[in-house]
DNA sequence: CGCCCGTTTGAAATAATTCAACACCGGTGG
DNA sequence: CCACCGGTGTTGAATTATTTCAAACGGGCG
């Protein structure tokens, strides 16, 4: 398969903002180097400077942090499509670190030659910064999540996130596969890998999951959303409506 | 007190990205009105669409969002200097709430003056790009201290946070003070009021904080920053450095 | 086959919550 | 001036969500 990175980015950020046609035809021109990653590859380490920009095309991707007791906690999940380095367009050192979780295809954009679009075209900037705020508003809703969500709400709510994010979500009803260990769903959600493998159990009895081999399969239920306490407003349109005529 | 929003918004945003003398004039010319604001007054209210950017002067304000039980979590501290909107500078509707905690002075600069000004001001562009993105890695450290760290560790790790981004810290060895009440903390740590009641004790126990009437005195110790696995590379230089020559 | 990683399960331990009562304190009104 | 009041903080005891520990399971793979 051969995703277009230059197109996927350009739809993207044009859903972002107005761009104009020549803004559009730069956005065309940036060089970019694919990479095919192996599963658990990091692509950015806390601390370090960071030189290039990744954009996701196929996989899922983490960024996470590490505690001093070793924990380990996931601070977003990015899907295809997903810029990872914006962050650090404009900062000079990570202060997180961004990671595989499945294979995945990446292409590679010079930091700089971002940098130099950015100050040539106001359209991409604010492109750009409209999809910043998206994960700052994301990342608020993951605070609330953590602080005043029990477990049970904070998996639900995750689904029902991962799944209206997701560019497979192009009708309705349609079904969502996540691949993920429990230990790595145990990070994102603040939660024990013990605690996780009860929840899962939990969920499937009640029909709200489907497992096979470390791949979870749902639908975006309204008893799901229910249970996860889950409005799609914080996500500002970067989802499919989730009741479409 | 006069305070100038212009230049304090000059000066933060000077900090962030080199601007030209043109872009430093025409920040200097935005339209604002002054406001002087009661405690737990709201300036934004969750849903609803924003036309305003507010910058704080004086006081502290939080943004919070409220979860289906009833249950509140502040998102995140607003300290002088701080513009409370930039959040909503590219998107149409607040997805949480701003809320000032204390009496407050803030400047209300119309959205729409301030996007004028970007989409021709390609430095103040990047320098609000920045100051997003840095609110984003507090965002993210936010997440990793609720996820993973526990109720003491979080409670430390806040304290050291708000002491190296207030403006008051010029030099070593401050005192800090901080004024709000223990279901304010609460809300902010993901925790109770009761259980936030037991901390403020064992920690004055201890001798890492003084309290009175409801507000608490401190300094950033290395004790305070050992107990709460702090580390201000998060911050991305936007605190004074913690060990001044 | 045997190993390793991820998962499952039960039992014991713990951090934090809930509940409930009470203390404190500044403000208000009789 | 005192009595009362509401908001805030404190304390203890009981409860709960979640963790920790430990052991066993399963399945894919060299």
């Amino acid at each position: 398969m051969s995703v277009d990175s230059a197109a996927l980015l350009t739809q993207r950020l044009s859903r972002r903002a107005a761009l104009t046609s020549q803004e559009l035809e730069e956005l065309g021109n940036l060089p970019y180097s694919r990479r095919r990653l192996a599963p658990a590859t990091y692509l950015v380490r806390e601390g370090e400077p960071v030189t290039f920009c990744a954009i996701l095309l196929e996989g899922c991707a983490i960024r996470h942090k590490i505690v001093r007791d070793g924990g380990r906690q996931i601070v977003s999940l990015c899907v295809p499509g997903d810029a990872l380095d914006f962050q650090s367009l404009y900062l000079e050192y990570a202060d997180h670190n961004i990671q595989t979780l499945t294979y995945a295809t990446v292409d590679l954009i010079p930091v700089s030659a971002f940098r130099d679009l950015t100050s040539r075209c106001p359209g991409v900037a604010k492109a750009i910064s409209k999809d910043i705020l998206i994960d700052c508003a994301m990342l608020r809703e993951q605070v609330t999540s953590l602080g005043r969500r029990d477990g049970r709400t904070r998996f639900a709510h995750a689904l029902c996130e991962f799944a209206a994010r997701s560019p497979s979500r192009l009708s309705q009803d349609v079904e969502h596969h996540l691949t993920i260990t429990q230990e790595q769903m145990g990070d994102l959600l603040g939660l024990t890998t013990v605690h996780v493998s009860r929840l899962f159990k939990d969920f499937e009895k009640n029909g709200l999951i489907d497992r096979n081999r470390g791949t979870i399969t749902y639908q975006l239920s309204d008893e799901l959303i229910e249970e996860g306490d889950f409005n799609s407003l914080y996500l500002h349109g970067d989802e499919v409506p989730l009741r479409s005529a």
